[in-house]
DNA sequence: GCCCACAATGTAAGCGCTTACATTGATTCG
DNA sequence: CGAATCAATGTAAGCGCTTACATTGTGGGC
């Protein structure tokens, strides 16, 4: 297997420039021990051969890679975009590159992309949730790889992480649709299993029911992927229910566009006839009629404290710090008071 | 800098296994080169060792990363994210991982994570759309890492490609809206700069106009970047003009989602008022309100179909072929006759 | 003028892996 | 029964880079 005989390494930069490939390096990397005069004539070597660093030959030596990788639930849904943009920038102006990965909500697919993820050098991980085996806890661990957990925060959870509580600000909307005189209220949550954030949004409402002396035991909850589609199926079999729920809460605005959806397929007044919530505020619940009453959730701040705070831990100025974020509710249409 | 001593190596395993390290690297890559009980042996010790491959040693030694690059112009539209979650799930069944960056609709930032890409040892690139310095064609070419072309196709271009010719599929949008009577008709383009996909939608309308004996001297078109913000404000620009356009076409969905909340919240009715017409088919085309006229573009086969060609280039197995998909016009209620 | 400190650069030892080639030992066949 | 064959495994040479340490050359202080 003869080599591309065409692609230059350090050596060629070296010969070209007439000095030594140690000098080569310093001026890639550390350009203000190198004199200015050497210097020039090694770009100037670099240049004309157009030279790229071999990545893992650079990994390999110096056992760094400036790369932080993320494993997402989807790219489909806008909520896990917005932030990671705003990671990806704050990242980009330390110097660092973002490895991006989708796991499809399947914790086996997870594992295996951070096993990937570690293995092409990631010098750190952004997470999303807490919930996932302890062993990949473990491995990260042992491995010396730091990992910030974002998109959740939990008071109990020790582990560094960056997020808001999804349960008390799901209990703060249900509150407010308690307050709205719903009893009979339904959940389309999405699926919970290894989903933490899914759990305590539920969990949330189930807590404002408890806080207002409800019982729990009326509450209708459908488990379903996070999508339009099943969010609209959901709905559906909601609206077939004797009697039928005067507000419908949702797991997230994607489930909720879909419910919306459907209503207006099906003949359906919101929120005259049935309220809709959502949460996360992506651009789709202003787009939606009638612009969805929603969880705010500050994705782009989330997204940029994220980077800081991996960013010292891979440097190791800081042990890992937990943030708690503030989401704040977001009133509009598609919420009104009972019939 | 003491290197982290508990991060088990290749020769680790090899010791605890009791047999040598090409062995074990037989085992990991080529496993039916090893007979059955050394490798159960082998196997045990990478397991109990908690062993991952160093991947940056294993590029360095092998040439080969099984790396995938994919820059997109910006991860918040669907668009993308649809036809990369495709691209991603082909390129996993082959053994292969993908790299996603975004570059933010800018070319300078596009070549710089093209580079990045590159030094990191992709194996091949998703790039989208052909338009972008040729001395970044030229580099690729150098270094000898294949790139596919997507989301568009050109029948003058001989680059690798896939994707659906961009302008015709815009002229059969503009030809309906033309048979339905409108002649003031309005464009609101995405940036057309560096973006031939935007000044392809952009000539198709141009081209119905010619075809249909129509002078583009009446055509009002704005550019601007793709946002719902932007395509509402574009939107809100365009109806204070005498005489007002009878029809908006979108060069994108999220555009004209921009474009239909704007008419609501200015008291605009579509279509009886002003017809709209968006480009993509994505969710958003069916959520809002009244559902989008669009060209659906078939994302999901575009990205697997890419993923098979671009491997195929990667294995040398093929030269690199191009692919034209065909769109088909979505036509819904945003658009109707002219009044 | 000599010695020293110090800045600039060179030398060379790996980093952890793959793989061409060498070695070993069993099996087959004339 | 010995040679040839072949499968299984071992040996060791890099892959392209960083960096500890060695070397060289310069100027300043005495």
């Amino acid at each position: 297997m003869p080599p591309n005989r065409s692609i230059p390494t350090l050596d060629d930069v070296a010969r070209t420039a007439g000095v030594s490939t140690a000098t080569v390096s310093r001026c890639l990397n550390s350009p203000d021990r190198v004199v200015e005069s050497t210097r020039r004539r090694v770009m100037g070597a670099v240049r004309t051969l157009g030279y790229t660093p071999n990545f893992g030959a650079r990994v390999m030596a110096a056992r760094r890679t400036f790369t932080i990788g993320a494993i997402i639930p989807t790219m489909e849904n806008a909520i896990f975009a917005r932030g990671l943009q705003a990671f990806q920038e704050a990242l980009h102006t330390r110097g660092y590159t973002l490895l991006v990965s989708s796991s499809a909500y399947s914790p086996d697919v997870e594992e295996e992309q951070i096993r990937a993820l570690v293995a092409r050098g990631a010098d750190g991980l952004l997470l999303i949730g807490y919930d996932r085996d302890p062993a990949i806890y473990d491995y990260l661990a042992q491995q010396d790889v730091p990992a910030m957990v974002s998109w959740a925060f939990s008071p109990t959870d020790h582990r560094p992480s960056i997020g808001f509580d999804n349960c008390a600000s799901m209990a703060a909307l249900a509150q407010k649709v308690i307050d709205l005189g719903h009893r009979n209220i339904a959940v389309i949550s999405g699926i919970t299993k290894g989903n933490d954030r899914a759990q305590q949004r539920l969990q949330g409402v189930r807590t404002a029911f408890a806080d207002n002396g409800l019982s729990t035991d009326t509450l209708t909850v459908i488990e379903t992927p996070y999508e339009i589609e099943t969010g609209a199926d959901a709905f559906r079999t909601l609206m077939r229910l004797t009697p039928r729920p005067t507000a419908v809460m949702c797991g997230n605005d994607v489930l909720a566009a879909g419910a919306i959806r459907c209503a207006r397929e099906i003949g359906i007044r919101v929120p005259e006839d049935v309220s809709v919530t959502g949460f996360d505020d992506i651009e789709l619940a202003r787009i939606v009629t009638p612009a969805l009453t929603t969880v705010h959730v500050p994705h782009r701040e989330m997204g940029r404290k994220a980077a800081e705070a991996l960013i010292s831990m891979v440097e190791k100025t800081s042990a890992g710090t937990s943030t708690e974020l503030q989401s704040s509710l977001q009133i509009r249409d598609s919420l009104g008071p009972v019939a």
